[in-house]
DNA sequence: TGACAATGATTAGCTGGCTAACTATAATGA
DNA sequence: TCATTATAGTTAGCCAGCTAATCATTGTCA
């Protein structure tokens, strides 16, 4: 999270730039609202999820299992493409088993493995919680009008 | 942190339309890339001032501090343009005064007030840190020319 | 083949946010 | 005036990430 609520105007930057004379202004400025502004729509996301009893955390794993055909993954896999770490994914399994979104089970032929299956309860709430999701996004993304995300999302790109 | 590695693509998309037909495309994409990107920056961002000891709620306070004509404020002013809490701060400053890195000295006419000073170890951290900083960040956004970034900024701070 | 490396998963313990409950002081208004 | 409300700050305890260490299993190659 960083909120920083008060970004810095012109003049608190150019009390900067005379220090730092390599200051670039404007990367700053981009900077400092990309950060914010991933930071206020994840907090706003995280409680409209609360609405439904679950984190983001634990709403990208259900997400990630449905979007496969047979809905199972490996915890290795999920950890992956989630972006955290195995641990983390232990830790959200765990807590989506005891809830009963999931399922686990063993591999045969790799004793290491273990399984992960999307339960029909699990797949109950994402059909309960995207619609909703889908809501919040378009509402949050209003003040632009289609060509103006598509222009965002290119330079969004070049940067990722 | 949200650092989805997969982000949905036209397929996986298009799949979840069939389900949810009020998806809009366009936000849905741009609304994951912000929330993306900004958790990839922050993580950067850590990383960075990581190296000089210091977390970034800790390094924004301190920039708040220098930021001040005579670097002094108020723990509650810190705290609502940072964009935390209270609780936060009062841990924050506990850490950066255990640091060296401020001091406290108490109000006369309001003993509930508690007045935070940035120190000159404090100051010098911080003209370490910011020439790293913004050298840091323009390599971020070299990937984007000086007219790129100011339509960036704009379309940003529509949604700000 | 058998030692070592790689892989998959878990656990323990850390951290930086948070909320809720609290203390102390100041301001307000019947 | 004095009871109530508002403000400033702190503390305790929660939570979702993280790293580091560990265990079990599988793969590799001399």
């Amino acid at each position: 999270m960083f909120l920083l609520n008060d970004l810095p105007n012109d003049k608190a930057l150019s009390n900067f730039v005379k220090d730092f004379p390599n200051l670039e202004f404007t990367s700053v400025s981009a900077f400092l609202r990309i950060v914010r502004l991933g930071s206020i729509y994840l907090e706003k996301l995280d409680k409209l999820l609360g609405q439904y009893g679950i984190t983001h955390g634990r709403w990208i794993t259900l997400i990630l299992l449905k979007r496969q055909k047979n809905s199972q993954k490996l915890p290795s896999e999920l950890a992956k493409q989630q972006g955290v770490t195995k641990a983390t994914i232990s830790g959200l399994i765990k807590l989506l088993n005891s809830e009963g979104y999931i399922e686990r089970s063993s591999n045969q032929s790799d004793k290491r493995k273990n399984i992960v299956i999307l339960t029909k309860k699990g797949d109950d709430l994402l059909n309960n919680i995207m619609p909703a999701y889908y809501e919040f996004v378009s509402d949050l993304l209003k003040s632009l009008n289609h060509d103006e995300q598509e222009v965002l999302i290119k330079l969004l790109d070049k940067l990722i």
